[in-house]
DNA sequence: CCTTTTACTTATCATTTGATAACTAAATAC
DNA sequence: GTATTTAGTTATCAAATGATAAGTAAAAGG
């Protein structure tokens, strides 16, 4: 097994998750929002309080555009703007009640979908998925 | 260990694989495509000969927008457009010699980039690596 | 044959996204 | 205390993408 091998294999399961990420989330973001609004309330989500520019970083999004798209989803009252005390240019981003409503179900429905896919798996089976899990995460996906 | 948190890693495990295809993959694209024409070049390169029909399906993008997408890209001499001898509505698609460089290069980029990333794994790693992929290959991303 | 279905195309339009320049206001550096 | 840097905003524009309607041509079904 050569690294060659082992660089397929991974282009493969890459490949794969991206298609099983498709599967499990098609179709649960609200038509409220677009597709980029979606990424960021994700982001929002799991990293929430987060900066602009954190946001703008970490997916790659200008800050102008950015900056356009919170606007938004403010607007929408998805989020809550919160200026720091300390530091009156830099902000806090969270999502509004309505806005963790909203992704809490979208949240919910990925979740069923997934039970569903690993719903004939064994208890060995299972174990050996989380076991192979943490060794990609801290291994290769570090 | 219940469900839910096996739920849990496994989103964290597609964040993970997605930012490190952006990671593997980011300005490897020539400028001369879009993002669009990029994601069905590579879906090309894997799966040729494909039909339009396919990666409208599969890419999830309407038929007259692939259809289009796949005008550019034969007008920019990326792929060729053959038509079946047996049933003259359908048609096989497959990268032209030129398409094949363009997408090679991305491709030995990507590589470089892996390599690079799993340099620093023993041997021991490495087919631990391996198994969880085939492991997870089979048992989640069947 | 004639109708229907399949595979793909063309044209058009609205929306989303990306890029850039010019801006404000606050903090920091000198 | 002025200059510079940082964090974010506004405005504007072009390009990419998505959606829809209406079309062609070949095959399949009756």
């Amino acid at each position: 097994m050569d690294n060659k091998d082992l660089f397929n294999k991974c282009i493969a399961l890459l490949t794969s998750s991206h298609r099983v990420t498709q599967e499990l989330t098609q179709n649960v973001k609200s038509d409220a929002i677009t597709p980029v609004q979606y990424k960021i309330l994700e982001y929002i989500t799991v990293s929430q309080p987060v900066s602009p520019s954190e946001i703008s970083e970490c997916q790659s999004i200008s800050m102008p555009n950015t900056s356009r798209e919170l606007k938004k989803l403010s607007e929408k009252k998805l989020i809550e703007k919160l200026t720091d005390t300390e530091d009156r240019r830099k902000q806090y981003i969270r999502l509004s009640k309505e806005g963790e409503i909203m992704m809490n179900e979208a949240f919910a429905a990925v979740e069923l979908r997934f039970l569903n896919r690993i719903q004939h798996a064994s208890k060995e089976d299972l174990e050996a998925i989380d076991r192979a899990l943490d060794l990609l995460q801290t291994k290769l996906f570090y």
